[in-house]
DNA sequence: AAATAATTATGATATATGTCAAGTATTAAA
DNA sequence: TTTAATACTTGACATATATCATAATTATTT
């Protein structure tokens, strides 16, 4: 269960998301005053893409997909998510909705921030623009990643880059606690759930990794690396 | 062959790119005194991928190709440009360098604008920057797109949707002069030129589009946009 | 114009991955 | 605890797409 937020929580935002070390302390106080914040529970919609974006969300707790949607056809997780995560997407400037849903696989928490107020900080804190921005570059780099890795590695290759990657940045334990379903995986690596089952039992005869459970243990960093790099 | 530059080019860019028109007439005019350029045949690298951002290129003239590049695996092109192009990218503000390279595809002219006048412009000018910024969006919601494209539609789709977009946004007449070769319609599309050459002949005996020399000419637009989006 | 290089076309074959189906295990609900 | 629902595994098979090889065009250089 997820505890009540404290009231220093704008705080611990300050000091984990960068664009926020760049407000000066009034700056902070208007902030602090106009949050306010939820609970959101594993498979609900934090946003969803098309809806207008009215404030600009953190994920403080908890962990998210981020999804393309497409109609009649299967998403495609884009990223997974951990705190502190600030939702924003291209669309903040172009037509202010969602191009994506962002969907708790977690139990997850948020707080809020009014859009008008980014726009007043993005406005008259050139420090704080450049962090956000920069914040955004960092995804879209990412996603540079995300389109070769899909076009260009084998099924083997994309489940060891993203078990990887999961564990180094999301999970961050070995073993951790896979919470992303067969499907889920399969989304987010650009393949069917019976692929992933194939390939993931593959890697556990070859003593790649072992799944007991809900429990994934990475064996092999080094031979999973290697069929990342090779993919 | 390109004609030298005239003098009113801001001018002409001004009135081309959305961002500019936020411009008060002081900003133009150290803008327009600061300003080079140069030309470009085809194949010559504008920018190239690891490079530093040292100026902020502007694609003035001709026709480019973003291409994702991996060592030892086959170009991805993520987008086909024309005039008025700004090449930024995700890079800048996060290491100052480029994410992807832009490459000639005819004769080419660009003019530049030093980065530091662009950050200034940027911090001071809060409706040039959210200009700006709207244009980075619509990239990143094209490129989601792409994401979409590559991993959900066959090769006819893909193929169709690549022809429907180029003819439409970038070519512009029909029948058009179609530049790319096949190897480039492949990184494009995500095949290789072999089956792009396939489905193209298919095409051709179904009577959708017509290929002559270099000139493509579409046919039969709804069928097209029904392979493209069935695909 | 001849020669060389690059691009395109096409067939035969290989391979990766998806689809369908059936069964088992796990989780949630009654 | 039993039942129902959901998630996972596995096999047999289908299919889309890549690879390789070779010939035919087309473009470029000499």
């Amino acid at each position: 269960m997820i505890e009540p937020t404290t009231p220093d929580s704008c705080q611990h935002c300050l000091m984990k998301c960068d664009a926020f070390q760049a407000l000066s302390l009034t700056e902070m106080e208007i902030l602090h005053q106009a949050k306010y914040d939820t609970t959101y529970r594993t498979g609900e919609v934090i946003a969803k893409q098309g809806a207008p974006i009215s404030h600009l969300v953190s994920l403080n707790e908890g962990l998210a997909k981020v999804v393309l949607e497409t109609p009649g056809e299967q998403d495609i997780i884009i990223s997974v998510e951990k705190p502190v995560f600030i939702l924003t997407g291209p669309g903040l400037f172009v037509d202010n909705r969602y191009h994506f849903s962002v969907i708790a696989i977690s139990e997850c928490r948020t707080c809020y921030l009014e859009i008008q107020q980014l726009h007043k900080l993005i406005d008259t804190n050139p420090d704080f623009a450049r962090r956000f921005y920069k914040t955004m570059g960092e995804r879209d780099i990412l996603l540079f990643n995300r389109i070769r890795s899909l076009n260009q590695k084998n099924m083997a290759g994309r489940i060891s880059e993203a078990l990887l990657n999961l564990q180094k940045f999301i999970f961050e334990t070995n073993p951790f606690d896979f919470i992303l379903t067969r499907q889920e995986l399969g989304e987010f690596t650009g393949m069917t759930k019976e692929s992933v089952s194939r390939i993931l039992k593959e890697f556990r005869e070859e003593g790649l990794i072992e799944i007991d459970d809900r429990k994934v243990e990475i064996l092999d960093f080094d031979k999973l690396r290697d069929i990342s790099r090779k993919g």
